[in-house]
DNA sequence: TCAAAAGTGTTGCGATTACACCCATGA
DNA sequence: TCATGGGTGTAATCGCAACACTTTTGA
């Protein structure tokens, strides 16, 4: 789970209560039930920790070593999901299995349990490779969101500086956001103007390729 | 498992000898053993019906839903195979758990069992996908070819035609294939040039986006 | 000599990059 | 009035697309 706060780009993670790697941190899973699909199943368990439901999820990748689990033959389903932080809404988690959770800045994460590194490089790695190409940036941000602001997420998944008339120019040529009559309120700043992002005029798009 | 004979793309199907599904067409698939990674199942499924290893094979995904199998839980955890077909070694199977197993091109494939469809468009779809940044494209020519018969694989898999000016500039700028002194023997009309696919200096190239 | 594919350059256009200054706002 | 980020344009370069004819070879 990626969160975006505003600031930093943040993944939750838990601090595991029983061994193996007890008092390490983890990344957050559980269990498919009998019963449900795959993407069911996550967004379940994302619902179970934070409160939180219509959460853009996607599955990314399988890992199933043998001995990635010192107890027995786990195969876990990797799935990234992408949350606005800080919102109006706060988080309250329904239930946890852990000592706590934390959400924590990728820039500085501590040792994982399992193979959870992996599995957080890989997630990463496709969330830069998908935002280029699909939209989904949005999902980290506000409704109502500044061109800084999307430029900001841009830099942190992928990890670079973007230069802002070129980002600007771009992102509006794409012709998917929708400028609103509104301005930020409460910076000590000019106050920039905010956008929406237009699902319909996307929609059109289907087919032809966006590339950032 | 994709093949390509020189002319066609070709998948390797079975045609099942049990219900569900009897006497359909299904991808070949079996069960993930005990003590192996995802990796080492997909090869040992790979190599007992077709006795190749040594295959290019990659994870794509992970197919769950509860009520895709009639008679109980399944997970699918996808892989596509990238194959050279009719050069010299002929494929021999090691076991067949169905009537028969056979390459069936692409543009004309039948009804397939179960969500095999939904598997078999999502595995192209993202061979479509990585052929554009990465080169699998070699893993489905003999370890010689021609520019034109790596363009006839390009077309095939995008499904659209190329201009063969432009392919070969783009290709060759990439630096990564290696001219041979040989040609092509045996066709009736001038005979092209081999090309062999050079990984170092695509292992030089890493970091580099390649974009087709 | 015919058929079939190999091989080869140029031009125009659109996209991408690099780059710096004034504006609006609240403290 | 100062600090902070908002907002804007142009020129040079690069990459991409479109496009047709000559060459080589074996049958």
């Amino acid at each position: 789970m990626f969160g975006f706060d505003g600031k930093e780009l943040k993944i939750l993670l838990i601090e595991r209560n029983e061994e193996p790697f007890k008092d390490w941190w983890a990344l957050p899973g559980n269990i498919v039930g009998p019963d449900e699909s795959l993407d069911q199943s996550a967004s379940r368990i994302l619902y179970e920790l934070t409160g939180l439901r219509g959460i853009f999820m996607e599955q990314y990748y399988a890992f199933g070593d043998p001995h990635r689990h010192p107890q027995g033959r786990v195969i876990t389903l990797a799935y990234y999901a992408l949350i606005r932080l800080g919102g109006d809404k706060e988080l309250r988690p329904i239930s946890t299995y852990a000592k706590r959770a934390n959400w924590l800045p990728i820039t500085d994460l501590p040792k994982l349990a399992f193979d959870h590194q992996k599995i957080y490089d890989k997630g990463l790695e496709k969330i830069k490779r998908r935002i280029k190409h699909q939209p989904i940036a949005f999902e980290l941000l506000p409704e109502k969101f500044t061109l800084t602001q999307l430029q900001h997420v841009y830099e942190l998944v992928l990890g670079k500086k973007l230069d802002k008339r070129n980002f600007r120019k771009k992102i509006v040529s794409f012709g998917v956001l929708k400028e609103l009559d509104e301005k930020q309120k409460g910076v000590s700043y000019r106050a920039a103007t905010l956008y929406r992002f237009d699902k319909r005029k996307y929609a059109k798009l289907f087919g032809k390729e966006i590339s950032f």
